[in-house]
This record gives C-alpha cells, structure tokens and sequence, in this order.
DNA sequence: GGCTAAGCGAGACGGTACGTCTAGTCTTGGG
DNA sequence: CCCAAGACTAGACGTACCGTCTCGCTTAGCC
C-alpha cells in the first residue's frame, strides 16, 4: 500500500534561509535592541522578503524567541554533581552568571514583551522556564533523598525562591547581580532568616 | 526691593486637564490594556490635544505610570502591627491581593515595558519599587531588634527573596498566587529548607 | 542569452489605485477647494494608504497637478482653422471660456500655488503653459505666412500679450471675462491702440 | 454736556510694537519667504504676544500685505511727463525693474496666496492694483486727449494689456524680463501685430 | 521534459500611531 | 484695555512598521 498523501508538494522550504533569519535576528537584537528591532529590518539585512519570516513565525517575539533558544540551549545546561544541593548551589551561580551576560538583557527582553503577547509568554514559560523548573525539581526531590532538604517543604514555592529573586533584580537593576548573590540566596533558602529561640 | 522675576509667566498648566488625562489613562489601560492604548486614543478620549500631553509626559509609558501611582499609592499601604514580623506577614498577603486584581496586570504591563524604555524603569524602580523596599527594610530591622530575625543576615536579600517570587509568578503566571503561597513564601524564609542535622 | 534583469520586481503599482487618487483628488478640490484638500482627506475617500499617495507624489499640489491634466487635456484642444489669425481668435474664446468654469478656479489655485512651490511651478510650466504656448508659436507662424501678421514682431511678446491679460483677470477678478473680452484683446493685439498720424 | 463715550479706555496699542512686527515679517518674508513665514515666528522675533498680532491682523498675509505697503508705496510712484504716452513707456520700464527685484517675488507670493485668501485678494486689489490701474487710467486719458492713442479703445482692456504681461512672466518665469521687454510691450500696444494691407 | 505546487525576493497595498508643527483662542500676572 | 508668555484644542504633516497581497522567478516531486 502506497503513501497517498504528497508530504512535501512544492519547493522546499530553505534551510539556509532559516538560520540565516535566526542568525540575523541575533545580531540585531544584541546591537538595538528588542523594540528597535522589525521584522522589516531582519528582512532586509538577511536579504529575504517579509511574506518568508511570516511564513515562519507569526511576529518577531517568535523569532526572537526561536532565536534566543537556539543560542542559549547548548549553553545553559545544569550542572550535575554527586551531591545534589550542590548541583543547586552551582546552578544559582551559572544563573547568575548568564543574567549578568548580553543574554540577560535579551531574556528580560523576552519577558517584557511576553507581558503584551500571550502567545509569547506560552513559548517563554513552556520552552524555557518549565525545563529549567523541571530540572530544579528533581534536583531538589534528590537532595531531599539525600537528607539535606526536608521533606515536608513545598518544592514549588522553593523552585520559585530560587528563581524569583534572580528575575527579579535582572528587571529592576536596584543592584547588580554578583557571585556572592547566588551564595546569599542559597544560604537564605537552606537556613532560614528568623532567630532561634 | 520689588521681585522682577515673574514666577509664572504664561497660561499655567490647567490641574483639570492633568487630572482628565490620567483619569481617562487608567480607564483604557484597564479596558484595552497597555499595548493597544495610545496617545492618540488617550487625547481624543479626554478631549485634549495631543501637544498637551506631550508637553507633560514624554510617551504613554510615562502617562501610565503617573495614573498608576495616582490610582494605588492611596491603597497600597505598608501595615503596622505591635511586632514587625507580623507587619511582614501581612504585607505578604497584601502583595499576593494586589497582584491577584487588575491593578497586578498594570503593574506587570509597567514593568514589562521598562524593559524597553530606561526612564520607565528608572521611575517604575524610583517611585513604586524603593519606597517599597525602604517600609521593608525598616521593619526587618525592626524585628531584628525584636528579636525575631537573626541579626547576621542580608537584608537586601531577604528583601529580594519576599518581593521576587510574587513578581515572578505575576509576570510568568506558572502557577495562581492565593494567600496560602504568601504563607509558603513567609514559612520558608523564616525557616529555610535544609535539614536539620 | 537568457534575460537575467527582471525588470518589474516586487509587485507593481495599480493602476486602479492611481486613477482613484486623482479621481478624488479632483472632486475635493472642486468641492473645498485646494487649501481645505489635504492629503489625509484624499486617502480617506479613496480608501487608500496615505504611504501609497506619498509613493507617488510629493506633496497635494502634485496630485492635483496631475489630476488637473489628466482632467483638462482632452478638453483643452486648440482650434484649427483655415486661416490661422482665424484660429487664434477663437482660441482666445475658449480661453475665456475655460477661464469662466470651474477649472478657471483649479488653474488659478495651481498658479497660485506655484509661487510657494519651484517644483510644481516646473510641473505647471512644462506641462500646461508650454504646449500651449507651442501651439500658440505655430499658428502664429502660420499667420505670418500667410499674410496676416507682420514679419518684424516679437512672437514670444505676442503669446504673452494673448494669454497674460486672461491669467491677471483670472487672478485679480477686477472685471468679469465675456466673451468680448477675447475680441477686445485680440483687436487690440491685431490693431494696436496708436492713433495714426 | 459732557462727553459719555469714553473714546479710548484701557492701554492704548503701542505703536512701536505695530511697527517692529511689520518689520519683523518684512524681513522675514525676504529671508525665508512667504510659505516658510507663521506668525509665531513674526511673534517670537518680534518679542511679542501672538495675540497681539491676532488684535491687529487676521492672518499672516494681511501682516505681509501691510508690511508690503509701508515698504513699497513711497518706491513705487508713477512717473509724470509732458507727453502722457511717455509716462506709460516709462511705466513699464519702472515695471520690469520692479518685478526683477526682491520685491517681485513678494508681490508674486502676495498674488499666489490671494487665491486662497479672499480677504488678502481684495486687499492686493484694492490697495495695490487699482490705485495703479488708476494712474494708468487717467494717463491713458491724458494721452487719448494728446492725440497719441485713438479715441475708440477700450481702456480697461488697454490696462490689462499693460500689466497682464508683465504680472504673466512674474509668475510664470518662462522668460526674464529685461528693459527690452517692456519696448516689446509698449510698441505692441501702440502699433498692434497685424499685417496692414 | 513538462506540469503542478509551494517557496523565494521584492515591493506595493490599507492601516494605525507616531511625534511635530502651526493655527487661532484662552488665561495668567502685570502695566 | 493692552502686553508677553505660554497653555489650550484641533488637525494635517510625513514617517515607520504592521501584516497581507501580488508580481516574476526558482526549485522541487510527480507523471
């Protein structure tokens, strides 16, 4: 019995232009900026018409954001290690080194416009924040395994005081964002601020 | 002896027209949100020409801004009670109804689009989030004296660590925010996450 | 061998488009006249993008220039006739004539308008002045052929002494323009006003 | 019986101020020309109210026209010989002369506006072109009575031709208007271009 | 090798809003 | 009542992009 259905009628969509959309997309957004940025001016600098990014991506939070992903994803990965509050520890500090990095402006970009597109905000929180929470929670289920977290936390409150406070001074810039941050949030979240009596 | 310098010299700014144009500002970031407002839509709807809105502000984002402070300083006050950490306590609860209402979809759109205009940020961080952190930073030294908050922390981190996780949630939506996750936030600041040995 | 150069690139302007804009543009300013026109106004009638107008023309006295033509030429004919001096006469009817209507108003505003604007005053020259005065040049010279004007005068004073007399009344409006007015100039032009010794 | 009518109450209009704002658009119509001209830069370097203007002046082209005037009328005086017909020659060399110098344009610029300004229309008719019309007049009577031009001419039609021309080329520049143009005009009016038989 | 279908760059299309400009009016304090 | 200053409403300007469309041309698989 034959395949009926022609899968691929017609010429092909171009790889190349593909990346090179992507590619340009990068550039500019890392030289002018999110709002500077059009989808008229990546058209023209990759020398490719209009109709073939809308062909692609339905406005330019979408490309960027495909944009954004393909450059960041081989890079941010969480680190590994035998025990697993020090994997968190470690990643608190890649977090905070990314944040302070070009590709901290181009997430809290993203996050801005996500507050105006919803679709936008889909794609941030499902492509990019959800695994990340992911690998945070089994993190922490395997530090609690491991006996240095309790086991009667709440591991979504904890992933989000992990993450909140980085997101959090990235938008607000009241104070930069060093390695020892990482270190005084960590502390905060394992130890706790009251006195004991 | 006489004073040459005239003061005002001109038609002064009409307090009226101020007042309209915030009014009707707020009324179309309500009902149409932050993106689909305009200038134009803002000046017809208060009958006023555009000149005088420019004159006073320098973009839409600026308008807003001004209409927010005006609209929830009356209402967004820090509460006092005999011991500062029941003052926290409750300002968390407080934090997570103010972002639950609408008035938390115009404080995400202000600081969605600092991420795009400077001065938006400047005054967004000057006007709302300082004073904010300064209540804050009084209290937590308050129940440090009280005994309450061990006197070996960093302040602005446990600042950070109350406000983060409330923006963070606002801005990504990954889960609701009822009273309970101001609870949560509360308990694991005071107490940490780590296992006791 | 094959033809590498597209000629027409990008898809090409409507023609159906173009002849709505002038079409409209001739009906407002017949209705409001050429200073209450305005550019906007064309658009908004002719359902069309201001951007597709600016693509095509400078500013409104160009569109109106064109618009003028394309309405006027046909109408405008010069008269031919046997004997030319036969011919010039009846040409200073239907100057009178023309100068009379409606399109009496639309040449005085374009000459009007002119004197603010070098390109269009260019435009008002080549395309309306100058092929009249041509015709104008020619019949006079068959005039003289055939013995009804004298060798020795200047023709370029000649076709000014026909038509500026019916452009300063057009302008000024001091007196009406009957049809006895095109005989009087042109007896006047024949005959001279000396008195013979 | 005294006097009820209070004949000027309140400050009296400065004269000096009337003065500077006619100088003021004066030279700002030479240098940057009628289009470019508003009455708040007449105001602004004048160092006065605009209301001001407004109190005395409609627009900007009854400001210019007044302007035009003050600074003409004592320059521009018919000239008075024996012979009347060798005043109207002189005339038309005075007006060459005129329509080359800066004023030309102003005058053009006066008369192009006026086609969109009834008010300024009848103003330049008035105070400019028919006192003149009426000198000419009177001369082209003189000169009837001297025996120099025929008894059965139409005069109003002979004035036309005297000033059409000239007013024709002004706006027009389809040629310059040396001395010699106005010895082209004056021997066609007086000997006409027909072939005697 | 010709046919069909989709992709391609280019650029015109109808729109919307921008931020600027000027008009002509109004409203101050002061002369 | 005049004056300078400058705010007021109104509305057109010309520009920038949006997202869609329409050209001629290219590139594939299928018959």
């Amino acid at each position: 019995m034959s395949q009926n259905v022609q899968l691929h009628r017609g010429r092909p969509r171009s790889e190349e232009v593909h990346q090179a959309i992507l590619k340009v997309a990068l550039d500019q957004v890392s030289k002018i900026g999110f709002r500077a940025l059009s989808i008229e001016s990546i058209a023209e600098a990759a020398r490719v018409g209009k109709t073939t990014i809308y062909r692609r991506w339905p406005n330019k939070a979408a490309v960027v954001m495909d944009a954004f992903l393909v450059h960041v994803s081989p890079r941010a990965v969480f680190p590994t290690m035998p025990r697993a509050i020090d994997s968190i520890r470690s990643q608190l500090h890649a977090q905070a080194k990314l944040f302070r990095s070009k590709t901290g402006k181009l997430i809290s970009s993203l996050l801005g416009e996500a507050q105006f597109d919803s679709e936008l905000k889909k794609a941030f929180r499902e492509r990019w924040i959800l695994p990340r929470r992911q690998l945070a929670r089994e993190t922490i289920e395997k530090a609690i395994e491991q006996g240095d977290l309790r086991k009667d936390i709440s591991i979504e409150t904890m992933i989000d005081m992990l993450y909140g406070p980085f997101y959090y001074r990235l938008q607000l810039e009241t104070d930069p964002m060093p390695d020892a941050y990482a270190d005084d949030i960590f502390n905060s979240i394992m130890n706790g601020n009251a006195q004991l009596k």
